[in-house]
DNA sequence: AGAGGAATGTAGCGGTTGCTACAGGTGGGG
DNA sequence: CCCCACCTGTAGCAACCGCTACATTCCTCT
């Protein structure tokens, strides 16, 4: 249990790289400790289970969600809202945070489906994506927490239309709020 | 592969019944033949495979989908956007509705995962969505299709809210759009 | 009645799952 | 030096997975 911190920090790192690529939902012990180069019953020694294995991983990702919302768009405050909402959406969209929107789904649905980690790790990572979103605002918007509410939740149903191929209609969505915010 | 019509739907209800309050990630065939009385051997027989199986059922599920909404909202058209935004959450929000919210993200999740059947049947489910809501507007609404899209994107985002317990920003998200779009 | 195809039960295969028993190694303190 | 606590590799267990071979029953058509 006593691990060092450098090498659990470099499991998760690799785990979490495991997962960004080949999903949440059907991960299990034996390619997870591969792609770390260890063994599954390492996995199980030093985090106690798989459950232990999930819960540090999902934590460590929520970690590197918004560790990557800052890198990328690190600038500080947006122009104007509906410019916000574009810039956040496009982010999302880009292929190089695909991962984490698949992974997303699989929280959501190991949420949906009663799992109190899941539940917890996507508050968490709500939490901060929430944080982060409402730090761009433009200053001295109206209500920044309602606003920031708003463009969450608009956000989310962008994530769920882009994964059935929607994105049509999400895009609609947006240019709509994007005018009714301004 | 010629099972008669009337025992073909008693196995797709009962499996979609099963489905809705197991879930569909880990829905596996013994348990889904359990649930109607046969074998998993008999399912195999007569969809051919687990994608089969899978696959019939999803359609099942997005016909059932639509048959709740309507015979749950069935008067029409609302009386403003705001309160068929309202309605619609509220209706999605009920209990009996919540086995679908569940699945719905179990769709979303192995869609993004990269399986093209549910991928379709998300698209399915989300045709059959946005026609039923386009005609619970009320009459004479401006841009119809582009109101449509912004409520299911908004909506799609209060189902992801509520997963994670987040309702609470769910419910000013739809205050305000509510507000804008009036 | 007999023939033949459809439908079903039984049993099991090969694979994967999370997890564990057992046997070592390894390194620092007495 | 030796001992003991930590760490790790090997091998395997029991449960579950989708699927199948084989034998049997059932129903229909002639």
């Amino acid at each position: 249990m006593t691990l060092s911190d450098d090498r659990r920090a470099a499991w998760l790192d690799g785990m979490a790289q495991h997962v960004l690529t080949h999903g949440l939902t059907h991960a299990s012990l034996r390619p997870l400790a591969q792609a770390v180069g260890t063994s599954d019953r390492m996995l199980i020694y030093h985090f106690g289970s798989k459950e232990g294995v999930v819960g540090a991983l999902l934590h460590h990702l929520a970690g590197g969600f918004v560790a990557e919302l800052e890198a990328a768009l690190p600038s500080g405050r947006a122009v104007s809202v509906p410019l916000c909402l574009a810039e956040v959406v496009a982010l999302l969209r880009d292929p190089g945070m695909e991962g984490y929107g698949r992974v997303w789904l699989d929280i959501l649905s190991a949420a949906a489906g009663g799992s109190a980690a899941h539940r917890e790790a996507g508050q968490e990572i709500m939490a901060g994506f929430a944080g982060w979103l409402e730090g761009r605002l433009p200053e001295g918007t109206d209500e920044p927490a309602a606003v920031a509410a708003t463009l969450l939740t608009l956000i989310e149903g962008v994530i769920v239309m882009d994964s059935v191929g929607q994105s049509a209609l999400a895009d609609r969505a947006v240019a709509v709020v994007g005018m009714r915010l301004s």
